[in-house]
DNA sequence: CCTGTTTAAATGTCAAACAATTAATTGTCA
DNA sequence: TGACAATTAATTGTTTGACATTTAAACAGG
């Protein structure tokens, strides 16, 4: 671990830590390894223990360490796992999504491109169970008294086992950002009757194109649903604008 | 700001980094808003200023916060830009293939599924700017001096035009991670004159796919430049299981 | 009106405690 | 000896109080 840089602007505990993490996406410290005490580190780097603890909190925010308490307790360094990974991704998208005002066509063109990636490795790959998700979740799409947001959430949920079946957790953990992350887009959408039986339709169409191994049926498939997904989107913004511009929020002509 | 919950069995730091995160993810925080100073916040949660700092490292750690010192200083809402969150995302996706082992097939079919989404919509959209990256990184790549690594770099450029050319920071985003994180593997590859000029050639008939937006090209380019990876990245596995095989580390047959 | 100085508010850092937790060690009793 | 309880030492969690440093605004002087 090097010690810090005199002439590097950052405080001392982003110092620390960068130290730190170096260390451990060298190899220098390896997974499960245990760091020195606080008050080792703070004789290392020659600061006081508060600015090693903001380090290691930092770190801890990344997911790189963890801390325990008591004798032979310490801050071990995290075996980075799909689903840690998954978590981050999540809230970065979210994030950057509700933040940035992505449009609502940007992120459903990109989803949608990621998916048809993964289409054809999973015609090929998808075990029984995932094609048994699917079929659960489209069942519960047809339940009428569904919430639109329990609708969002199956979407998901079959949309995660389509991406699932390709069988590649590398796949699957990009892809879990980018689905999950439009959900607060998505559920701004109202699903009315006749648009949820649509999707269903268009999700039993990939079923089937799974089902069979059909790679070319599916990629039609998914193309359709994101050119249906794009226009309910579109609608929703139609709606909305006509809606605020009936608020007053902007002015009339005279 | 809620306040925090006394059965919650994670420490002070924890629970008010998420109480702050919830109230900047549900929008209570706008971006740019500045949060109350630490000695407020240590008040308002019952807790110390050292605490409250924590909390503020583990937010700004990851990218949510940013603080400013002097008068009118004190700790802001990051606009979440997609930069930062490249880097965020390039950080842990290196850390999981190389924590968890994740073999070169799995990673490598992973980026071209995910490229080859891209490239239909590069087709169609990339501009001369774009192809002109894509031209000097291939010519960059024919020089013989190169070292392997620069090698590797130019390619991660190459790459990069061509996820860019597709005109959707989404997609460039989640692609950024993926390529990236690729390199270390990538970098374990030695580059023959031979497997130079053909992945030269391979990039060239990307090239021109695209210039002639001809995504059924580009397709077919990137799908033969995936299996020549996968075919690179074989060999040199199992020139490693000769290798160790002779070190003594297997136990050869009486 | 411009310029330099002062000032107050904030974060950055340190020092020295004490509290709480935990695993190993030691002690005790059957 | 074996099982169980008490002790102990190491370590993180938290508090208090202080001082250093930075910065923008307010102010004063030319």
């Amino acid at each position: 671990m090097e010690k810090i840089d005199p002439k590097d602007q950052r405080d001392l505990s982003a110092q620390i830590a960068t130290s730190i993490r170096d260390a451990i996406v060298t190899g220098d410290l390896i997974f499960d390894a245990r760091l020195p005490s606080e008050a080792e580190l703070s004789d290392h780097f020659g600061v006081s223990r508060p600015t090693v603890r903001e380090a290691l909190k930092r770190l801890a925010a990344q997911n790189l360490i963890r801390t325990q308490r008591g004798a032979f307790g310490g801050a071990f360094v995290n075996r980075m796992r799909f689903e840690d990974a998954y978590a981050q991704q999540i809230t970065t998208s979210t994030l950057l999504l509700s933040m940035n005002a992505v449009d609502f066509d940007t992120a459903c063109e990109a989803r949608y491109a990621l998916e048809r990636a993964c289409a054809p490795l999973s015609a090929q790959r998808r075990t029984p169970q995932h094609l048994a998700t699917m079929r659960a979740e489209i069942a519960r799409q047809q339940q009428a008294d569904l919430s639109d947001e329990a609708f969002c959430a199956s979407d998901v949920a079959f949309h995660r086992a389509l991406v699932d079946g390709a069988g590649n957790p590398v796949l699957s953990y990009q892809l879990a950002g980018a689905v999950e992350a439009m959900q607060p887009l998505m559920n701004m959408i109202t699903f009315s009757a006749r648009s949820r039986s649509r999707i269903v339709g268009l999700h039993t169409r990939i079923l089937e194109a799974l089902e069979t191994s059909n790679a070319g049926k599916a990629d039609s498939a998914l193309s359709d649903l994101a050119d249906y997904t794009v226009e309910l989107g579109s609608s929703v913004l139609a709606a909305r604008i006509r809606r605020s511009a009936g608020d007053g929020t902007a002015s009339p002509p005279a």
